[in-house]
DNA sequence: TCGTCTCACACATTTGAAGAGC
DNA sequence: AGCTCTTCAAATGTGTGAGACG
């Protein structure tokens, strides 16, 4: 669902949707995860048309504003954070160790959400364990592709993700480029930073509504292929049941694997092949041994007597369980306790302390344990090498998240702009759009002015303010009351650990004052958002593409066809009275009407899109853009998932000592009622860390505003005075793209337009080294499975029929079985560029009172299917030239354990 | 030579199909 | 026939260590 407009990539294109269903213990049968791109499309609608009818859940002070999440083992880790947390990254898939448990509160029972994870890099460095720390040795390497990980219950209901803790351990790491499973890929040797976003999916009409992203600086990491550091390994030994056998009563164990090895040896020497030596030989020969481990001794036993599995558990289990027992066990946190080591050391006490406060967790939204928090990541300021400081903040229990919410409402101000720290560049929203982008690049800026090798990268604590809370405030008038001068810092340092713990964890009210002055206007109960710099944007930086087309046409020749970018096509906006036009509208463009303050008028439609979705790398200044007056941004960069649009902007400058960024185009920027505050670097969407890959200061980097031409989308860079006067780069790390969120409100950047410190001296930008891009294979698009999904979310509409390339046939509307919807015509130069989708009011999930009064929410149906469709694939639209850029990417994977997405946004390699 | 990555290995856990029993 | 429960094999997850690679 999230795919689509987040990444228009992920659009569906010919991927197959199938991927999006997910098996779930709870929901046997298969659910199509994500909407269609069609979904989006539906946000583009003309509000009148798409209008909901007015939702009381969502009015002001709904809990939807207080979204809260909590990172249930937080104290896990903690400790591994302390000894430097590493994630082993392999081909075939890794899962994440700890694995990232969250609780969320403050969900609207009745409304539905999306959770989805992705992995985004704190910095532009790449490290390397000398000396018993890590310590950056280099720049980064070229980014990878931009994958999400959605969470299988996705979509469900806030009551069923409260009522549970959510686990995210299904997710994969690898670090094969070419994976084509769909998992998350990362580079070795490079910090991450995970976040989850909470997107809620209510109904296709109200989709994106609000988003909320939480990062949680303890669950920072750097990715290896093996460990490096020998207190992660007994770490990761002693909490994870899987590595039991490794565990000093396992079978696995140094002196049983050097028993074997020396039986082994012997035995080949010997050339005696004793088969019984091997596996029963080696237990009875163990034996000894085993009676020093019990468990051990035990296990063996077991596999040679007929014993079920239970007999098995008891004794074998003992063991491990003994020390698990120690640790406190909450009731259904069973799991989680045994992820602690009872053997830990020192870190044992603060362990049980940890789980003292993860078991207080309650709706206050404390973080559990995290206070105290130290990481052990290189600091920043420590000056050489040495450690890289753990740019977590000490107090780290504070959750950042970014949350958008989206006022349908047209009242919302679209000038309020949320100021967002310095630092975080990351979420940088759309002023008049409705939508907020989340610059998931921005979230993470690094602080990579520092050379390699120096000083600890400046992975800017208080990018990732230690489960600090981010929100995409709603867009808010209240931007006016927003302090330009907010910190621009917030490190976690700023932030100080029990302002954020004490106000619980999340977000404040009373906090949100200071920034979101007016906030509370409109979202009262909308947290302010205190660390701006997160990258809580939900989708991972899109990849700009290296394939800067001259010959694409500019963003108008895709008009009215429906292009995926609203930016783009400046008609898109489909008038009540045309129908028909109405479900190309852009997917996001969330409301761009309903706020009377937006730029984004209709009369205007060049402003309709504030953001254009560029792809930072491709295409600078390709002339065929040039129809977009030189807009103020640079180039961004828009991915959609599942209908969210990301929208990366990319600074023109990166300053070379400061990393700050500069926006040429800040210029332009500024005009317009929405900057009430010049020099502020708004959150424009995104401007995502690609963008700062490729912002190394140079002609590319520093487009002039004209260069927007060249983006690789169609995004038509908005002509004239962008409603989003200034685009600050959300994010240092502009590696990441931020996804636009509809209704995002406007993040002003508390620090001017420069960038505080982030550097970004490593940065490879792609765009300047298309041949550092690893070619990525993208699997073969399956596009009946991905239909399938789509089918169900979309049931057959009137509306959709009237776009040609979808065709009813493919609503499997109800089905629960996955139907294929008709194969997307990818790289269709004859279809249109129009979403296709477009939900029909009447099949809307009944989730809503306010839609629907059928079903009681209490009996709503966590899984349902959604009634949306996706009839087209957004690229198909694409000029041609353009289309190669996504030819490949966007893909759903669909995995039993969970779906994944490509952020297609990026250029293929 | 060194750093990094890949692979096979053994063990533990999870998953899901098949069967039995009611 | 349908349901629940149990059993069990296969799949999956895990860290280790040797070897390959650049």
């Amino acid at each position: 669902m999230l795919g689509v407009e987040m990444y228009p990539s992920l659009a569906l294109g010919p991927q197959r949707l199938s991927d999006c269903y997910y098996r779930d213990r709870e929901a046997p049968a298969h659910v199509p995860l994500y909407p269609s791109s069609c979904e989006m499309a539906a946000r583009g609608i003309p509000p009148r048309l798409l209008q909901p009818p007015p939702a009381t859940a969502d009015t002001p002070g709904t809990p939807q504003d207080n979204v809260r999440m909590e990172l249930e083992n937080a104290s896990l880790w903690k400790q591994f954070s302390t000894a430097g947390t590493e994630m082993i990254v392999t081909k075939k898939g890794r899962r994440m160790f700890p694995q990232l448990r969250v609780k969320l509160s403050g969900l609207n029972p009745s409304l539905r959400y999306i959770l989805l994870l992705d992995i985004v890099p704190v910095d532009s460095s790449r490290y390397r364990f000398q000396d018993n720390s890590w310590q950056v040795v280099g720049g980064a390497e070229a980014r990878l592709p931009d994958r999400v990980f959605i969470h299988p219950d996705s979509p469900a209901t806030g009551e069923h993700w409260q009522n549970r803790s959510i686990s995210f351990h299904r997710a994969k790491l690898t670090n094969n480029t070419l994976d084509a499973q769909g998992y998350i890929i990362l580079h070795s040797l490079h910090r991450y930073q995970p976040r989850v976003h909470v997107i809620e999916a209510r109904d296709v009409l109200m989709w994106g509504r609000a988003q909320h992203s939480f990062t949680f600086p303890e669950t920072q990491f750097i990715t290896v292929t093996a460990y490096q550091n020998s207190k992660i390994t007994e770490l990761k030994i002693n909490s994870n049941p899987f590595a039991k056998g490794f565990r000093e009563n396992g079978m696995n164990c140094k002196k049983q694997r050097e028993a074997r090895l020396k039986r082994k040896t012997t035995s080949n020497q010997e050339e005696s092949l004793d088969i019984e030596s091997c596996d029963p030989c080696d237990s009875t020969e163990l034996l000894p041994q085993s009676v020093e481990i019990p468990s051990s001794a035990l296990s063996i036993i077991n596999t040679t007597l007929p014993m079920t599995d239970s007999g098995f558990h008891t004794e074998v289990t003992s063991l491990p369980d003994q020390t698990v027992s120690d640790q406190p066990l909450v009731l259904g946190q069973a799991f989680l306790a045994s992820e602690i080591p009872s053997t830990m050391e020192s870190q044992q006490q603060t362990t049980s302390d940890n789980n003292v406060n993860n078991t207080l967790m309650d709706g206050s939204g404390q973080m559990m344990g995290l206070s105290g928090y130290t990481s052990s990541f290189p600091n920043p300021q420590l000056s050489s090498s040495s450690h890289a400081p753990v740019p977590l903040p000490q107090s780290s229990s504070i959750y950042s998240v970014v949350s958008s919410t989206q006022n349908s409402d047209l009242e919302l101000p679209q000038s309020s702009v949320i100021s967002s720290p310095p630092s975080m560049p990351t979420y940088s929203s759309m002023p008049s759009s409705d939508y907020p982008v989340l610059n998931a690049s921005t979230a993470m800026p690094s602080s990579t002015t520092s050379p390699p090798g120096s000083s600890y990268p400046p992975i800017s604590p208080h990018l990732l303010p230690s489960s600090s809370y981010h929100s995409l405030l709603p867009t808010d008038q209240s931007q006016d009351n927003l302090s330009p001068h907010t910190p621009t810092n917030p490190p976690f340092q700023s932030i100080p650990p029990s302002s954020c713990q004490g106000s619980g964890l999340t977000i404040d009210p009373g906090q949100s004052q200071v920034d979101d002055g007016g906030l509370s206007s409109s979202n009262a109960t909308t947290p302010a958002v205190q660390n701006p710099a997160h990258t809580a944007f939900p989708f991972p930086p899109v990849q700009p593409s290296n394939d800067p087309d001259p010959t694409s046409p500019p963003c108008q020749s895709l008009p009215q066809s429906g292009l995926p970018f609203p930016q783009c096509h400046p008609n898109s906006i489909p008038t009540p009275t045309d129908p028909n036009t109405t479900p190309t509208s852009f997917p996001f463009p969330p409301s761009a009407q309903s706020t009377p303050n937006s730029i984004m008028t209709p009369s205007n439609p060049n402003t309709l899109f504030p953001f254009p979705p560029v792809h930072p790398g491709h295409n600078l200044g390709t002339p065929g853009h040039t129809q977009t007056p030189a807009t103020s941004f640079p180039v961004s960069q828009s991915s959609s998932i599942l209908g969210l649009s990301t929208v990366q902007a990319i600074p023109n400058q990166v300053h070379p000592t400061t990393g700050s960024f500069s926006f040429p185009s800040t210029n332009v920027i500024h005009q317009g009622p929405v900057q009430s505050v010049p020099n502020t670097a708004y959150a424009v969407p995104s401007f995502p860390a690609s963008l700062s890959k490729h912002t190394i200061p140079g002609p590319l980097q520093n487009p002039a505003p004209t260069s927007h031409t060249s983006y690789p989308f169609p995004t038509p860079i908005p002509s004239g005075p962008h409603p989003l006067q200034s685009l600050t780069l959300a994010s240092s790390s502009s590696i990441h793209s931020v996804p636009a969120i509809p209704n995002a409100t406007q993040i002003q950047s508390t620090f001017p337009q420069s960038y505080p410190n982030p550097s970004f001296p490593h940065i490879p930008t792609q765009a300047a080294n298309p041949s550092q891009i690893p070619s990525q294979s993208f699997p073969p698009i399956q596009t009946s499975s991905t239909s399938q999904l789509l089918s169900q979310f979309n049931p057959p509409v009137p509306q959709a029929s009237t776009h040609p390339q979808c065709p009813s046939s493919s609503n499997a509307y109800p089905a629960v079985a996955p139907t294929e919807i008709g194969s997307f015509s990818q790289l269709n130069s004859a279809a249109p560029y129009l979403p296709d989708m477009v939900l029909h009011p009447s099949l809307l999930p009944s989730l809503d009172p306010s839609l629907s009064s059928s079903a009681p929410p209490s009996l709503y149906n966590p899984f349902p299917s959604y009634s949306l469709r996706l009839c087209q694939d957004p690229r198909s639209s694409l000029h041609l030239p353009l289309r190669h850029i996504y030819r490949q990417p966007q893909h759903a994977h669909a995995h039993g354990q969970g779906s994944y997405f490509d952020l297609g946004g990026r250029a293929v390699f």
